[in-house]
RNA sequence: GGAGGGAUUCCCGAGUUGGCCAAAGGGGGCAGACUGUAAAUCUGCUGGCGACGCCUUCAGAGGUUCGAAUCCUCUUCCCUCCA
């Protein structure tokens, strides 16, 4: 039984909400009213390619939109991408993407459904793998699909065109990927599809394909790319400056308290339904000095903390993140060191060992610079000699930096 | 297939009359000060090692030399122009 929103405006709000480009926008309004008026809902396609298993809040942006558009009635096409992921998608990439292995890529499938899942509406989402249909292909029709792009278009792509230019190397599988991507709109009669803005050129030639294939175009729906931590670049594993799906609720509402204030505005957008004109009226009183840029970013640490741990997790989160770097106090659970006696000489250890046995230094050059710069507390006194060999005592609070605590636990 | 250019420490990028090079500079990262775990700014560190010394690095393999990132040979990869 699907329930439709009726109103045109209220569903065109809510599905360019966020969204930075929306293409071709009348077609899009046009399907929409259609849809409307026939009482039948668009086909909205994701895809993604399961490359890996850690995922972060950039991955999910895509699906949050997706369940806008499942909350308003219309049919949510999730495409596994088993056989692209096989590929590897080069959008927004400056070199090769390592091609896995089908094994592989099917294991990843499990974690992305779950996440994907835990969003979505399952009962009302359609699941289908891609390679169901590009694994019987035969070489004739690979060939007849890739006939459809040429060579110059395909290098007038930015990312390709930059990687041409700097003498960056581009594989010819690379160049099918996008045909790929198209195909899948075809062989699901896409009206939508949904994607971050480096996605817009394969949206594109999913159109193409699809007129080839004597269907409708699909339009697009795009959203900016989540940018990371750091503010400047695309949220990423590799740069480290992502906020993952699986962290504590510690550690994401503490880091999105660690977002530049450049950024709340987009992960408002992005990740809360915090209405517009709110979002608005929020920025007008920062600027005129009656709101705390430091609570609005509490807000949204709070509202994204619940959005994947729940009320309770954002409250431990908060908590925690008050004790700890508002209030500069120790934290109120933190990790055990467990110290055995075999680490132990004459019940001391010394202190650059200690620091790696932690994990809180990779090499003891970087321990003892540490210790050097005056990083490294023991019982909330800094220490300073990197030649210390520390008396081990049980429940003592080895601090390194404002954030890294550990409590050392004698065994035996 | 021909001609030429290139590969340097996490990244970019100096360094090619051989020693003073663990390798300039910038970025990033980390730590300290300031603070709102924001931004900006300032300071220091940033190959490994129980460490004023020793060890392994400058695409890979050999060679010349007292000594090579720097010279020679071969290999791999990338780029440009021509076909």
């Amino acid at each position: 039984m699907i329930t439709m929103e009726t109103s045109f405006e209220k569903q065109w709000e809510r599905i360019t909400r966020g969204a930075d480009d929306v293409f071709p926008e009348e077609e899009l309004r046009s399907k929409l009213k259609r849809s409307i008026t026939e009482r039948r809902p668009l086909r909205v396609k994701l895809g993604v390619d399961p490359t890996g298993t850690d995922l972060h809040l950039g991955h999910i942006i895509p699906v949050l939109k997706m369940k806008q558009f499942q909350d308003l009635g219309h049919h949510c096409i999730l495409i596994i991408g088993d056989y692209t992921a096989m590929v590897g998608d080069p959008s927004g990439r400056n070199k090769t993407r390592p091609q896995l292995d089908h094994e592989a890529v099917m294991e990843n499938c499990k974690t992305y459904q779950e996440q994907a899942f835990s969003i979505l509406d399952q009962e009302k989402t359609e699941v289908v793998y891609n390679g169901s249909w590009f694994a019987p292909m035969g070489f004739q029709d690979v060939m007849k699909l890739l006939s459809r792009m040429t060579v110059a278009r395909m290098l007038e792509r930015d990312d390709f065109a930059k990687r041409y230019h700097s003498q960056m190397p581009i594989s010819i599988h690379e160049l099918v990927y996008p045909l790929m991507q198209g195909y899948d709109s075809g062989m699901i009669r896409a009206d939508v599809e949904l994607g971050g803005t480096d996605q817009k050129f394969n949206i594109l030639v999913g159109r193409d394909i699809q007129k080839d294939m004597g269907q409708e175009p699909q339009a697009g729906v795009c959203n900016p790319i989540l940018l990371g931590t750091d503010g400047g670049e695309k949220m990423s594993k590799s740069l480290d400056n992502y906020i993952g799906l699986h962290e504590t609720p510690e550690n994401m509402y503490g880091k999105i308290m660690s977002i530049p204030d450049s950024l709340m505005r987009m992960y408002f957008e992005l990740i809360t339904d915090v209405p517009l004109v709110e979002l608005d009226a929020m920025k007008r009183k920062m600027d005129e000095g009656s709101l705390h840029p430091r609570d609005a970013k509490k807000r949204l640490a709070q509202l994204v903390t619940t959005r994947f741990h729940g009320e309770e997790g954002a409250r431990v989160g908060e908590a925690y993140f008050q004790r700890v770097f508002s209030e500069r106090e120790l934290p109120q659970n933190m990790e055990e060191l467990p110290l055995g006696l075999e680490q132990l000489d004459d019940g001391r250890i010394w202190i650059v060992k200690l620091l790696r046995e932690a994990g809180f230094a990779n090499s003891s050059g970087e321990a003892r610079r540490l210790i050097r710069q005056g990083g490294v507390k023991i019982d909330g006194k800094v220490m300073t000699d990197p030649d210390l060999d520390w008396p081990a005592r049980d429940g003592v609070v080895l601090q390194v930096g404002k954030r890294r605590f550990a409590k050392i636990r004698l065994q035996g």
